[in-house]
RNA sequence: GGGGGUGUAGUUCAGUUGGUUAGAACGUCGCCCUGUCACGGCGAAGGUCGCGGGUUCGAGUCCCGUCGCUCCCGCCA
């Protein structure tokens, strides 16, 4: 007999009744009648009822054990009289009669239970994570992430992309996130970088003559967290091919993308392929995002002519200003009383807007307080722009472009929340394209790159030398889930020349760019393949598949909002002789200084 | 860096207009219980109400500051 366990604990079945059998987990939960005891005993694979009374020599031993001690049951596999079946448990046929029993380790009183379904503070989860990954949840989330990341490698590898690793100690980038640092003991005063992504090794790789890559790639930015988005480090598939047009990227990760919602997204309608295609400026017109949620049926339509110059006099006037009005529908909501409207509108000014106007369309008429400012003409072309039927109500965003294209992004999602429009139970898919290469810097009124410096403009060469840098598309795009950016991508600038000279519309000297790009430039001197690729997030593919709000319930081991790692106690400070070997003396900023203080060792 | 939420027993929470000894559940410990599967019953221990200051005869409750956790904005090419 095996010395700790001749099944699991979620493998015995009726049929096995008769057996001796060994099993070893931890104790689940324990049911103490006094003179007849039951242990659920639970492992990866399932939780199996022990049972013994007092007529057994390790009776003792059971009722002494607390949960979460890890114990050894030796004994007969016997099946259940029919009251006593559990159809909850697949193993609930049967029970094991304990004959002998090891305790392999004892478990101290807990500070948080594993079994049940009791809530825990992030805090208290974090710090004894190595308890809360035994609970039932967690431990479905990181086997479905398990499970998820096989599958991908095995849909890549399918498509013809084959996974290598790329450095984890890089050089620091001047663009982009906020870089990790990692000071070198070798060069004084020099410090290496964690990637935020292996962006120029990709293209690297296919300049090195290598077709089709991915790699499920670790991520580092050192920016502060969101619910998507973990503080630190993460996980992106990342990939990149060679001879590529914009359609081919999207015909070879669009399949891997649909399937592996498909396989994990527990019958839930996925977006079929091709996912439809948003152009960036579609998408900030009709949905006040670059990351739409296609979930949400609203949509956003534009209605800055029928308030221009008219008597509403508060939008003709920021009209007059080079504002525009926006207007966002909300179907069947006329009826609701004022109330409804008037905490709209409180939300909206909690939010930083001026207000949100509206207008009822009810019983064949305009109704509210703008509607009573408008002709019947300016009434039914908003109605007409805006698909209202009688019986919703619209709602105004008015502000400069940027401001209420953006607000009345929030304004569709609030109101498909108020009415509960939002039809959860779907994964939908779409790809928002043609993003501007540049734009202008608000505060410097500097034309800088939108997005990513090395995405090849559309047009090329002859854009950049004829065309107004700000109407210039680049070859970037999105993939987005459900309001969620999955990813994004672009068809790379492979070309020196188109390089520099998009630098230089940027303000970018030459010289700049060789220092700052110097390695890939360089490998592009000597014949890059055209190439494009993009980097869904693998957190984020799991956190929709496994219905979470939250990225760190996907996650084995997260760090806290404000990076630390609870359970290893990181960052931490580090003793003279390691600072000492490393030339890095300490400039601590004095309220940190008993925080920060440094070992000595 | 800014804004919102939150902090009370080991844990999750309740705690009224400021008023006597700060409660419940789960957990822990003890006793009882031979068919439970969220077992049940009886009992006990367990609290500097995050921390510091203030107002008051009196503060878990009101005020100021501060710290932690969390959500959002900034940031994330």
């Amino acid at each position: 007999m095996h010395r700790y366990r001749t099944h699991t604990c979620g493998a015995l079945r009726a049929e096995d009744a008769g057996k001796e059998a060994r099993i070893s987990g931890w104790v689940h939960r324990k049911r103490d009648h006094g003179n007849l005891l039951f242990v659920d005993l639970r492992d990866q694979y399932g939780i199996t009822q022990c049972v013994a009374d007092t007529s057994s020599a390790v009776f003792k031993v059971l009722e002494a054990a607390r949960p979460e001690t890890v114990i050894c049951v030796t004994g007969k596999v016997v099946p259940r009289s029919a009251e006593t079946v559990n159809d909850k448990l697949p193993t609930g046929r049967i029970e094991v009669v304990a004959a002998a029993v090891e305790v392999l380790s004892e478990a101290a009183v807990l500070p948080m239970q594993v079994a049940g379904e009791q809530e825990y503070s992030e805090e208290m989860r974090l710090t004894y994570r190595f308890l809360d990954l035994r609970r039932e949840k967690m431990q479905a989330n990181i086997l479905l992430r398990s499970k998820v990341i096989a599958s991908i490698r095995q849909r890549m590898w399918n498509a013809g992309f084959v996974e290598f690793q790329t450095p984890i100690l890089t050089a620091s980038s001047p663009e982009g996130a906020r870089d990790f640092l990692v000071p070198s003991r070798l060069h004084p005063g020099k410090f290496y970088a964690l990637p935020q992504a292996p962006q120029q090794f990709k293209q690297l790789l296919m300049t090195s003559g290598f077709d089709r890559y991915f790699q499920i790639a670790p991520c580092f930015r050192d920016e502060d967290s969101r619910a998507d988005r973990s503080p630190g480090e993460f996980y992106q598939l990342d990939f990149e091919m060679a001879f590529a047009t914009q359609d081919d990227v999207f015909d070879a990760i669009t399949p891997v993308l649909a399937g592996i919602f498909q396989e994990f997204g527990n019958g839930r309608p996925v977006t079929t392929a091709p996912f439809p295609r948003i152009t960036y400026a579609d998408a900030m017109l009709k949905y006040g995002s670059d990351k739409p949620d296609l979930r949400n049926p609203l949509l956003v339509s534009d209605v800055t002519e029928a308030f221009r110059g008219s008597s509403f006099g508060l939008f003709a006037k920021n009209i007059d200003k080079g504002g525009i009005v926006r207007a966002i529908p909300a179907p069947k909501s006329a009826d609701n009383p004022r109330s409804f409207f008037d905490k709209l509108n409180d939300w909206a000014r909690e939010n930083g807007a001026g207000g949100l106007g509206y207008i009822q369309y009810k019983d064949g008429e305009a109704r509210g307080p703008i509607a009573k400012n408008l002709d019947a003409t300016r009434v039914a072309q908003i109605k007409a722009a805006t698909g209202a039927n009688d019986g919703d109500s619209v709602f105004f965003v008015c502000d400069q472009p940027d401001v209420a294209a953006k607000f009345s992004g929030l304004v569709r999602t609030k109101l498909c929340d108020e009415l509960n429009l939002l039809d959860r139970n779907k994964f939908m898919f779409c790809w928002i394209v043609d993003f501007p290469m540049f734009e202008r810097n608000k505060d410097t009124g500097l034309i800088e790159f939108s997005h990513n410096p090395f995405s090849m403009p559309q047009g090329g060469m002859d854009a950049l030398l004829n065309q107004d840098p700000l109407t210039i598309k680049a070859y970037q795009y999105d993939i987005v889930c459900n309001g969620v950016e999955l990813s994004s991508g672009a068809i790379r600038n492979h070309r020196p020349d188109i390089m520099y000279k998009a630098f230089e519309i940027a303000g970018y000297k030459n010289e700049d760019v060789e220092a700052r790009f110097g390695g890939m430039l360089n490998a592009f001197k000597y014949g890059a393949p055209p190439h494009g690729g993009s980097a869904p997030g693998i957190d984020r593919i799991v956190m929709l598949l496994a219905d979470e709000p939250n990225i760190r319930e996907v996650i084995l081991f997260p760090m806290t909002g404000r990076a630390e790692d609870l359970l290893m106690q990181a960052p931490n400070s580090v003793s003279e002789k390691q600072l000492r070997e490393l030339y890095i003396k300490l400039n601590l900023p004095k309220e940190a200084g008993s925080k920060a203080e440094v070992k000595t060792n």
